[in-house]
DNA sequence: TTGTAGGCGTTATCAT
DNA sequence: ATGATAACGCCTACAA
C-alpha cells in the first residue's frame, strides 16, 4: 500500500513551497501563473489529488450529508435517491448513505454519520415516532425529512399535498360513478398515508348523498404482497367495492391482481382504480394504473434549497415546510364514464 | 451554529486529560474504570461524540468505500444497493454513494471520491469500456465490480454464471417443447448480457437437429419499453417464437405485455419466456415469470470479502474473480407439458 | 507573489 | 494508569 501523494510532494517536484502548491488548488488565491503552471505540471506528473480530510478539519464542513433510507425496493424510494444523488452532486455534496431496516439500527447509523461529521441529514424514511424525533433533533444539525410529519428545531420537511390529492380521488370517484369506494391504507406509522386517507375519506363524507356508507377501509404495509392479500380477504368475505384508492402504487398493483386472480374483475369496467406515486410500474400496459404523481424533481429540489439555506452561514436551528402539489395522471384504470 | 464538542472539552469537565477521553473511547485500552466512568459521564453531560475525522488522517485509511450507481429504476440494481449497503455496515464500512449517468460524470465522480480518501471502490455499472478500466486502475485502490468484464492490477470482479444460466435457458426451451426460440439482448455494453447470449446460442445451436434454424435475436437497452417495443416490431414482423428468453426480468415483463397487448398471445399456452435477475416483478401475478435469480446475498457476500481481503494489511494491486451461480426460478411462464 | 508557522481533533508514543 | 507531545495534510494569517 503506497503513501498517497500529499502536497508536499508536489511541492519538493515543482520546487515551490506547501503553501503555493495549495494555492495552486485554491479558486481565487493570488499566485502567479507561471507558477500555478509548474505546480499544476507537478502535480499531474504525481499524479496528485487534493485530500479534502483535513480540510473538514479546519473548516468544520465536510460536505457529506448523511442520507438515511429504507425500503429501496419500492421503485418510489429507489427513484428519489437516484433523484436526490445527482441533485445533491450538483450543489457539490457527498452522500454518505446509511440503509436503516428499524428504529435500532436508526440509533447507531445517525451515531456513525456524526461521528463522520455529516453538514446534514436527509431521510426519506416513513418514521413517525417521537423517539425517532428527538434523535434527529438531539444530532444539533440540519435535517430534512420526506413525507414526513416529525417536527423539531432543526427538523424541516418537504411533503406531497398528500390530504389534497385524497380529496381530488374522490372527486375522479364521483366522476366514474362509483358507487363503493375502499380505501387501502399503507402502515399506521406512515403519516403520508394517513393524510392521503383522511383527505379520500373526507372528501367522500362531504358527498353522503351519493355515499352513505362511507369508506370501506382496509389497510396494508405498502408492500405489493399485502395489497394483494387485502383484496384477497376482501373479496373472500364476499365485499364487492367499485371504486379503490390505494395509499400507495405497489399495493394497488397488489390489489388489481387480486382482483383479476379470485374475483375475475378488471379495471376499470368492475372497480376504477387509483394509486399514488407513479412508479414506473403503474404506467405497464399490464397496469394501466391512474396514480398521483409526487413530482420527485420537485420534492428533491425543494430539499436541496432547503439544505442549502441551512448550510449557509447563518445556519442555525431552523424548521421550514415546504409542500408539493401531487399531478394526477390518469390512466386506464379510471377510464370509464358514467 | 455552535462548535462540535471536542475531548478536549470533555477533558476538561471530567478533570482528566484529554489522552484519558480519547482511551475511553477507544476499544481495549488501558485506563482505570474509574476514570473511564468520569470520561463517559462528562460525555454524555456534553452529548460528546467521537470525531473520526482526525482518525483519517493518521491512519490513512477512511473506512469509507465509494460506491458507483446507475440506473436504480431497474429494481436489481435497488435490491443489490440495499443488499450492499447492509453488508458494507455490518462489516464496519461507510458508503459514499455516486449516482452515474454517462462514462463523463464517471470521471470527474471518481475525483470526488478520491479527494474524500475513499478506501475502495464498488461499482455495480454495466460499464465496459476500456477508459473506464483505466480510470478505474489509475485509482490505486482496490475496486469491485459487479458482472463486468473489466479488468485491471487493482480490479476485482463477482459475476453471475452468465453462459451456464444461458445454457440451462436452452435445456428449459428444449423441455418445454419450444420449436422457435428467441433472444432478447441487452445493450451491447452489457457484457453479462453478451454472455447470457452466448450461453443460450450455444445452448441451441448445440441442438440443430431440433433447432435447425438457430435462434431469433432481438435487441434492447434492457428497460421495459425496449422489450415492449422488441416484441411489438417482431409481431408487425409477422415472425412468431414461442420460446423467448430475455436478458434481464424489466425486458421480459415488456416482452410479456407486448405479447398480450399486440398478438393476445399468453404465457405459457403460446410463448414460453424467460428472463435474469428475479426481479418482484418477476413474482407478480400478472407475469409469474421463470427467471435465474442472480442470489444477490450471495454476490454481495463475495464482494464484501473481497473488499476485506483488500483492505487488509496486505493489501496491494490484486485482482480476483468470484463466480456465484444463478438459481433457476421457476414460475407460471414455463409451466408447459412437452 | 511567496514562504513560514500555527492550528484543526484525534491517536500513538513516550515518559512518568 | 496517566499526562505530555508529536504527528497526520492541509489552509490561512502573517511576514518578507
Amino acid at each position: 500500500m503506497t503513501r498517497p501523494v500529499t502536497s508536499t510532494d508536489v511541492a519538493r517536484r515543482a520546487g515551490v513551497s506547501q503553501s503555493a502548491v495549495s494555492r495552486a488548488f485554491s479558486q481565487g488565491a493570488s499566485i502567479a501563473p507561471e507558477t500555478r503552471r509548474k505546480v499544476l505540471e507537478a502535480a499531474a506528473e504525481l499524479n496528485y489529488r487534493p485530500n479534502r480530510i483535513p480540510a473538514i478539519m479546519l473548516s468544520g464542513r465536510s460536505r457529506m450529508v448523511g442520507v438515511v433510507v429504507g425500503g429501496l425496493s419500492n421503485p418510489f424510494y429507489a427513484s428519489t435517491l437516484e433523484c436526490l444523488a445527482t441533485s445533491l452532486r450538483a450543489a457539490g455534496l457527498q452522500i454518505l448513505l446509511v440503509h436503516v431496516d428499524d428504529a435500532l439500527t436508526l440509533d447507531s447509523a445517525l451515531d456513525q454519520l456524526l461521528s463522520y461529521r455529516v453538514d446534514a441529514v436527509v431521510t426519506a424514511l416513513a418514521i413517525g415516532s417521537q423517539r425517532a424525533a428527538r434523535m434527529l433533533s438531539d444530532l444539533a444539525i440540519p435535517v430534512i425529512c420526506f413525507n414526513s410529519r416529525l417536527t423539531g428545531p432543526w427538523i424541516s420537511t418537504v411533503v406531497s399535498n398528500n390530504h389534497a390529492a385524497g380529496l381530488t380521488a374522490a372527486q375522479v370517484f364521483e366522476s366514474c360513478g362509483v358507487t363503493r369506494p375502499a380505501w387501502l391504507a399503507g402502515p399506521v406509522r406512515n403519516a403520508a398515508s394517513r393524510a392521503r386517507g383522511h383527505g379520500f375519506i373526507a372528501g367522500v363524507r362531504a358527498n353522503s348523498a351519493r355515499w352513505p356508507d362511507g369508506v370501506l377501509e382496509m389497510r396494508g404495509d405498502d408492500s405489493y404482497e399485502s395489497g394483494y392479500d387485502a383484496i384477497r380477504r376482501l373479496l373472500a368475505r364476499g365485499e364487492r367495492p367499485d371504486g379503490l384508492f390505494s395509499s400507495n402504487d405497489l399495493m394497488a398493483c397488489g390489489a388489481m391482481d387480486a382482483l383479476r386472480q379470485h374475483g375475475s374483475l378488471n379495471c376499470p369496467d368492475n372497480v376504477v382504480m387509483m394509486g399514488y406515486d407513479n412508479i414506473p410500474q403503474a404506467g405497464w400496459h399490464a397496469y394501466g394504473l391512474t396514480s398521483f404523481d409526487q413530482q420527485v424533481d420537485c420534492l428533491v429540489d425543494a430539499a436541496t434549497q432547503l439544505l442549502d439555506a441551512a448550510l449557509g452561514p447563518d445556519g442555525g436551528p431552523v424548521s421550514r415546510t415546504r409542500v408539493v402539489d401531487a399531478r394526477l395522471v390518469t390512466r386506464r384504470s379510471t377510464a370509464r364514464l358514467i
